[in-house]
DNA sequence: GCCGTTTTCGGCCCGACTGTTTTCAGTCG
């Protein structure tokens, strides 16, 4: 039973509940209860088996600890069984269509006995949607549409993709006549890994035309809203866009409130509250009077906090940490001094070590490890022990001709199904360090991909652990590892772990980012760059890394080159 | 059901837009 497993039982329950009519606060308590459970990097599992006290987790209180536990060791929840015997568990499914919330379900089950999408769409085709109390032509017609479309599908998209789309609409936005101040807010500001739409911000002029001509984007496919201050489109590409409009005294209410993320907010605010102020997108007041709103900095002034960095606003501690002032100073791009994992045509990459190397120093940089893959990715012609060789060989003689920049001898090793390092030590010893990596039979069972991993650390040789989960966003789930354990496993022995900079990778994720780092170990942010313009993923490494509260100090590639050598002896 | 620098009860973030109404409920973010 995993977590993201638990997490959905309590959030269907909420679901039901919320059918059922029940107390709102309730149901609140079950989706905070479900949020942090999913974003928790220690398995709920390890921590009931351990006997830790559950209460200790922020929205976890007695009840649902004890919940938590009969989950653990039954893989069952007795009270959301309980509801469904009266209300489908199916219904629940029904509330992720747009339009659809908790008194329109209710009313379709109990008028037309509808209990899942089939149902739903049947009746919607067959008109008698818009018979109901409540219900109209309008809402049948997007009821069916949102059905055939999406057909329930949450559609979110990699960071770099939104960036691709957000820069020609910001550009034509900024473009319009009386368009102040412009900012892409939301889960982009935060740089979250995917982003489910665009929330654009912009202060204008009363006159100007910004909302219109909004409409009018031409990548635009259908305006679902618009309104004096809101409007919001579907562009072709899927991707949903708001455009929110604002007076100038509000663009640091409105950027703090629309950066979110919603559970950092309701942070702030409930911490507002208390002082007796109210904070909406308009400012922060006082009664009638607004004391607050120009600036973000302002507005957390008032609650006796520093401006908290967008990446950090995902209530995963950041607040406790502002009010103590303990944030940390997170790690910026210009802190890199080289990059730990790149491929070159010697093996799957497209540019020479040289190549690669000239690259790296016009980027500013002081050293350039090359880590071609190992034999046994035979696909990419991995190294082996002699091809390895010559490749050291070159990279002495370019180590002798090359002035400022430095080249580390390296590799990106297989780490084998028994847990062995792919090449013989005798080789690796040769090496500055090495970059470990699974790259096969990822469907091994938990327990032992787990030890896999945890064996290969047992050699002294190994250095830092590649893309550790091996996901692919979008694309294909990591292999099933209690990374827990590996990180613990980590400090141990002396190992680092690599926050792969690839948009598709990001790996370490943010959550396991800040786990890693309370646990105390260093990590190596790297591009695994397969040609010279491979490099320029280093701030979507960047960005991950701050979201998981990283600071220059965590980072081995910050340090000199004499420093980052002694770093990775272990 | 959680939580506490107003602590064991009584609070729990807040506003915009749509579609259905005829003054507002429901939904969304």
């Amino acid at each position: 039973m995993h977590n993201a497993e638990i997490a959905d039982l309590f959030d269907t329950l909420a679901d039901l509940l919320e059918i059922e009519d029940a107390n709102p606060f309730r149901i609140r308590a079950y989706r905070n209860a479900a949020l942090t459970i999913r974003q928790y990097a220690r398995s709920m599992k390890s921590m009931v088996d351990a006997g830790e006290d559950l209460t200790e987790l922020p929205a976890i209180g007695h009840d649902l600890a004890e919940k938590i536990k009969i989950i653990v060791n039954t893989g069952k929840l007795p009270l959301l069984e309980e509801v469904r015997s009266r209300t489908p568990a199916a219904l629940s499914d029904l509330m992720a269509i747009e339009g659809l919330g908790p008194k329109r379900v209710k009313i379709l089950y109990k008028a037309l006995k509808i209990r899942s999408l089939d149902d739903l769409k049947r009746k919607a085709k067959s008109g008698k949607i818009r018979e109901l109390e409540g219900f109209g032509e309008k809402t049948e017609a997007h009821i069916l549409e949102h059905i055939e479309r999406y057909s329930g599908k949450e559609k979110r998209v990699r960071l770099a993709a939104a960036e691709e789309v957000a820069e020609g609409l910001c550009a034509y936005l900024r473009g319009i006549d009386g368009v102040k101040e412009l900012a892409v807010a939301g889960s982009f500001r935060r740089r979250k890994e995917t982003v489910g739409d665009l929330d654009i911000l912009v202060t204008a002029r009363k006159d100007s035309p910004v909302m219109r001509r909004f409409a009018e984007f031409d990548e635009v496919a259908e305006v679902t809203s618009r309104g004096n201050t809101r409007s919001s489109v579907v562009l072709r590409s899927g991707l949903h866009v708001d455009l929110r409009v604002l007076p100038q005294v509000s663009y640091g209410a409105a950027l703090q409130y629309f950066t979110g993320s919603r559970e950092h907010n309701i942070e702030v605010r409930r911490l507002a509250v208390k002082k007796g102020y109210k904070i909406n997108e308009y400012g922060v007041f006082d009664g009638d009077k607004r004391i607050a709103g120009k600036t973000e900095k302002e507005v957390y002034a008032t609650v006796g906090l520093p401006c908290i960095e967008p990446e950090l606003r995902e209530n995963r501690g950041e607040i406790e940490a502002g009010l103590k002032g303990k944030l940390p100073k997170l790690i910026e791009l210009k802190d890199i001094r080289g990059d730990l994992h790149c491929h070159t045509i010697v093996t799957d990459g497209r540019n020479s070590i040289e190549e690669m190397a000239l690259a790296a120093r016009e980027l500013g940089y002081e050293y350039l490890s090359i880590n071609d893959h190992s034999r046994h990715v035979t696909v990419a012609k991995g190294l082996d022990e002699k091809r390895l060789r010559q490749q050291l060989a070159e990279i002495d003689a370019l180590n002798q001709e090359l002035d400022g920049i430095t080249i580390l001898k390296s590799i990106e090793v297989d780490i084998l199904e028994d847990g062995k390092l792919d090449l013989p030590d005798s080789v690796l010893r040769e090496l500055d360090f090495t970059v470990c990596a699974v790259h096969y039979k990822f469907n091994l069972p938990r327990d032992r991909q787990t030890e896999r991993i945890i064996r290969a650390m047992d050699n002294p040789l190994f250095t830092i652990l590649a893309h550790p989960s091996g996901r692919l966003i979008d694309e294909r789930e990591g292999y099933d590892v209690d990374m827990e354990r590996v990180m613990l496993a980590a400090k141990e022995r002396g190992c680092h772990l690599e926050v792969n900079a690839q948009p598709a990778r990001l790996d370490l994720t943010d959550i396991h980012c800040k786990a890693a780092r309370e646990i105390g170990l260093k990590f190596s942010i790297a591009t695994d760059s397969h040609s010279i313009a491979g490099f320029a993923n280093m701030r979507f490494g960047i960005d991950q890394a701050r979201r998981g509260w990283l600071e220059a100090a965590d980072v081995l590639n910050t340090r000199s080159l004499k420093k980052l050598k002694s770093a990775l002896r272990r």
